[in-house]
DNA sequence: ATTTAAATATGATGGCCATCATGTAAATGT
DNA sequence: ACATTTACATGATGGCCATCATATTTAAAT
């Protein structure tokens, strides 16, 4: 059953976008190749035409995720408030690659880990930048400190199983932030 | 090869104990009963006379784990420094059971989040009594966005593989948290 | 058109692991 | 002391999963 060079093409579009999908929202270790597979619409043979591996797949997964990872154009506290979002922590599969899988980076291969690394380095140069202009080192820090806020916040929220509390951690971390940085 | 009521005692806080370094350091779905068992100095087949599962282990050790979690008997400021120095990045079965597993609490049993909520409750209320006394509102909102912030970044400087950035997440968070708060 | 190469399907294989079954010896109660 | 209980050991069992082998079909190449 070959297909054409653009429906393969498109096939591994498909396994990355729905591989990106399931293990933010269940975790690598609980998602299977076959499952991979079959979200993608065929079956587990084809996938080691694609990747030499499920790490491999995990890797390239990430790459994807982090590069797609979309900032937002907007000003900053409005990135922050739609992050810090219940919609957001509902929905790890279609949120945050960072915030869904970053804890987890650290069992992962090296290539996951550096996937990560350039991730994490570009995101904190996209809110560097997105802050009012002062001294370049202050907007640094603020870029470090609210995104290791945001992250944590999210994870702690969905952490939780009293919707006040996790309700309050976004929120308070939001006003917490905009207090220091909107 | 029945044991004495104490020594099945110890037997059982060793195997608590040992569950949280191991679980913390590698992940839950990384280690086996079996792994736990034998770090502990037995075998697997005593496991099931202690816990009824596998999950039942998590729960309870995160229960202990984040019940005995200490806060650190000084000033804030001194156990922010602790908490994002590099010797607690890099050694994270006896680190923080926050910062090792919160991200991993949500593909776990109820049982599991129910504990991670009452040590998130108890640890926001002690950093806002360790604040300096000012707004109660005030104190447990930057409690809540200094612990966002301490937990996000030890997990972000865990993920990363180069280590001047992840030094950079650690020292920048402080600083970020300590204007604000210190 | 015919041949060739490749993409996916179907169907093993082997390993790991949670859990269970049963044995054994020592502690506890009488 | 004796009987009984029980904590742990040893040794299955069954399921899931990553990976591999092989078959099938069809796009490309000629």
């Amino acid at each position: 059953m070959k297909v054409s060079r653009e429906q393969m093409a498109e096939n591994r579009r498909r396994i990355l976008d729905v591989a990106g999908r399931l293990f933010k929202d269940k975790g690598f270790d609980a998602v299977s190749v076959a499952e991979v597979m079959k979200a993608a619409g065929m079956t587990h043979g084809g996938f080691y035409g694609h990747f030499t591996s499920k790490d491999d797949l995990v890797a390239q997964t990430l790459a994807q995720a982090l590069a797609t990872d979309s900032f937002g154009d907007g000003a900053f506290s409005d990135f922050v408030g739609s992050y810090l979002a219940p919609r957001h922590r509902d929905n790890p599969g279609n949120g945050c690659p960072t915030a869904g899988l970053a804890a987890a980076i650290r069992h992962q291969t090296p290539a996951a880990q550096a996937a990560m690394t350039q991730g994490l380095r570009a995101q904190i140069n996209r809110i560097a930048n997105a802050l009012p202009d002062r001294d370049a080192a202050d907007n640094r820090r603020a870029a470090i400190g609210s995104w290791a806020a945001m992250v944590g916040a999210v994870i702690l929220a969905r952490a939780v199983d009293d919707p006040e509390l996790s309700d309050e951690v976004l929120e308070q971390t939001r006003a917490w932030i905009d207090t220091r940085v909107g």
